[in-house]
DNA sequence: ATTACTAACTTACGAGTAT
DNA sequence: TATACTCGTAAGTTAGTAA
């Protein structure tokens, strides 16, 4: 692990403007290097072409290069992105009646329970199947997920259920479903959400919505 | 030279919104290296703490941790600060009156053209005496000049002028000139300008005018 | 498919010191 | 003072594989 390349590069980048003389002393005082580290580091940079440099007996001065100042600005957008990005994954549904499984599974006290702790909202006890165009496998296959824990009766024994939270229609935070063992189809999605979501946005069969996997 | 560190952070800390799943090969490929060097880089991030790690079968889960969110936005500031900060040195100085010097070299002609192809701009012919607090030595020395060469007459030789361009009062570009050769004391400084400044800017003997060393 | 160990090789580091 | 060369040691890299 070594961060002192771009250490040493910002440092220059940054202090560049209020003077053009650096001593490798200074440099290797400030990313905590030795002077001769900095001495070898600022010859390469020169050789890379980030660098203008030319040492004096005074120290060494050091412009930024046109490439120099690319390279800055690719890190500022690339750390910018990473920051303040929110290009979550989108996926695009239409309602579609389901089995009514999911409405079942999600009421017994045993998965309930769980949905509110580990999701955070208190869910409406029914789900809302969407018919996709394309799986979303890609998508959540990528993602962790929240695990509901499976459990037994003396009837029979329930799977686990994989959640993954999501942003419905950019305002209601709710969850992606999928039961261990499901008869679901691939391109059929099943969501639950804190509120009937049919009546919060006047949905019925065939009404396109729009889910952010975050 | 090494970068791939930071590559390595920032295509990670870029890609986390999207996906937690990684593979060493696919990370590999986009910094230009090893699957084995990122697998162990994966590594040495996670014991430096700045990512959060679980190998799987289908690749590596990732997340930021506090510390790696905190350490992004150093980079980012640093960035940010290196292409948009605007942090000039400036000088404070006093109006007061000179020797006149200044004024009879400016107007000389072998000096006068270098001016203004060096300079970028035609000199006002007279220049403006300024009485700082603190001796500008400092802020010069770390500066690169702009060299004004001497020359050679039958009658007497004049030295190399050494300038530094200046914004004065965030308004008119001009120069700091430092003769080679020259009788000031260390605390007066003598600025050029395309315009006379003491009627631009309505000065008398005492008036504070601000520098801004570019 | 993955991740990661081993081993041989390459590069980086810095104390001493020349310039 | 400054930069930078030498050289012994430390750390990084990766092909071949194991798991």
């Amino acid at each position: 692990m070594n961060f002192r390349d771009i250490l040493v590069f910002l440092y220059i980048a940054e202090n560049t403007k209020s003077k053009n003389i650096f001593s490798t002393a200074e440099i290797a005082e400030v990313v905590g290097s030795s002077q001769q580290t900095i001495s070898r580091k600022l010859r390469e940079l020169e050789k890379f072409g980030l660098i203008a440099r030319r040492p004096t007996v005074k120290g060494t001065e050091i412009l930024l290069t046109p490439e120099g100042k690319s390279f800055l600005k690719k890190i500022y957008a690339s750390s910018k992105a990473a920051l303040f990005s929110s290009e979550w994954p989108t996926i695009t549904g239409f309602v579609c009646t389901g089995l009514g499984e999911g409405s079942y599974y999600v009421s017994l006290p045993q998965y309930y329970e769980q949905f509110k702790s580990k999701l955070g909202f208190q869910p409406f006890r029914g789900t809302l199947n969407l018919k996709t165009k394309r799986p979303v496998d890609k998508i959540v296959d990528n993602k962790i997920p929240i695990v509901i824990d499976g459990f037994v009766t003396k009837k029979r024994s329930f799977g686990k259920i994989f959640c993954y939270p999501i942003l419905i229609e950019d305002k209601i935070r709710g969850a992606l479903i999928f039961p261990e063992r499901s008869n679901q189809l691939k391109d059929v999605i099943e969501i639950i959400a804190p509120v009937n979501l049919r009546k919060e946005f006047g949905l019925r069969d065939g009404s396109k919505i729009s889910l952010k996997v975050i």
